[in-house]
DNA sequence: CTAAAAAAATGATGTATGTCATCTTTCTAT
DNA sequence: ATAGAAAGATGACATACATCATTTTTTTAG
């Protein structure tokens, strides 16, 4: 696992180039062409800004599965998502994940541990192949110093998680299990579209706090209610209006 | 409530004044002299910066279960604590309870929402007899573009509130009651020190997420075992180790 | 294409915790 | 000091959900 994350974020372009010959999904993007750039943090920066930022980073393919950092680690770049899903989780006592946060193509991760001065406090993997940026330590403080659009942007973002999470927590004081998958479901629902939600259960369990037969059960119930359609893996939404009604009013 | 809400902010240096002679407890305090800033974000203001300060607030004396600001209103300027406890927390759909934090004195509260540019996503009140100063949005923001050494501060203290939030979903998703509780009566110990915990049963429990009934009996069991000590309203942590045995790892 | 592994599904069972109802103690205001 | 209100405490009961065990389906790798 460590030996992983080693080999990741310090791979140079060297490797990357390598990497990029041996894996087909591989491609190095240039940020002024990255689709995901358009409503990420980095929508404001400049075409100066941009050459700058694509000679800092590093642009590497993962797997499925891969972790980005671990729980308790320290810091060392932020990560840009370019393409995939990424799950952002930490572990109870038991070892049981609990998922944070699923963030999608556009998102920058880790950038809160980076900020705090402290060790990660949770772990980040991949769901699925991914195309993900590494930018240094040094040099996104440097950017957050000099430009204040990209700070103020970093500001409002870190004011706004806050907030959602103080509803999540409410939400798992006091919600039955039913109401959190529906309200989750309505989350993943506005990260994957267009696309079908495509967890395992078992992550999605991780997501809503509760048992993976529970969850189960509860899926199922959904489908013949008639509110999603299974198939397989992924997971249409048909009727939004009625897992808003059963989620509640947040 | 919402009426009381725009006395308070509005209130100028007359009424403020006003305030001083009707209320024995309120009484106007310099930054400089204030003791709770030297472990807050101003830790580090110089004297000019500090007269600035004392120059753009003011200080206001609050009741016991009073307001400072509701949810899905729109924050107008942040609160600094700088004597007595303030609870923060959201309603549930059933306009139950969930404390999200407990902030003591030094702390400033409600800059979350007024650096995300949205309304209000949870609301605060006191929780005893406070005083508490007022720092006009425009001001604030001010300081926070000009000054770096409050800004850099500032972001530390979101990033490091986000990873603790993190824990604190982890926990309500994952442990049982009789293991967060433990954990919430360490935190608030650590709140309350060197005075003892002092919180009526209904806000201990919402703040733990549970019912007061489950808390009351928890409690006992507590006292039975010999880690607490009630004393009517005002809990005694008599055995902290134990206490952290029994809210696990974390 | 097939075997093995992983994920998904289903059933049976136990229990932690919420809810409701009642009673007692403590606090508050006059 | 006293009455009324608020907070605290206790018991009885119901149930949502976790856990464990087993089977079926899907995915993965050789």
């Amino acid at each position: 696992m460590s030996s992983f994350y080693k080999t990741s974020i310090n791979c140079n372009f060297m490797l990357e180039t390598l990497d990029c010959m041996l894996e087909k999904s591989h491609k190095y993007v240039s940020c002024a062409s990255c689709s995901a750039r358009k409503d990420s943090l980095f929508s404001n920066h400049c075409d100066h800004e941009l050459d700058e930022l694509d000679e800092s980073k590093s642009c590497n393919y993962y797997k499925k599965n891969q972790p980005l950092f671990i729980e308790g680690s320290f810091p060392r770049g932020v990560f840009c998502l370019n393409g995939g899903k990424v799950k952002v989780f930490t572990r109870g006592d038991e070892g049981k994940e609990q998922i944070i946060h699923i963030a999608k193509e556009g998102e920058i991760i880790g950038f809160r541990a980076m900020l705090s001065g402290e060790p990660y406090k949770v772990s980040a993997s991949t769901l699925e192949e991914c195309n993900i940026c590494y930018i240094g330590k040094e040099d996104f403080l440097n950017m957050i110093e000099t430009n204040s659009v990209l700070r103020n942007g970093i500001m409002k973002e870190l004011s706004k998680e806050l907030g959602e999470r103080a509803v999540f927590i409410t939400n798992m004081a006091q919600k039955s299990v039913r109401e959190r998958l529906a309200f989750a479901l309505l989350i993943l629902n506005d990260v994957y579209k267009p696309e079908q939600i495509n967890l395992t259960r078992e992550d999605l369990a991780n997501f809503v706090g509760t048992a993976t037969e529970t969850l189960i059960r509860l899926l199922k119930d959904f489908k013949e209610e008639g509110v999603i359609e299974i198939h397989t893996r992924k997971l249409e939404i048909v009727d939004a209006n009625k897992l808003e009604r059963i989620a509640g009013t947040r």
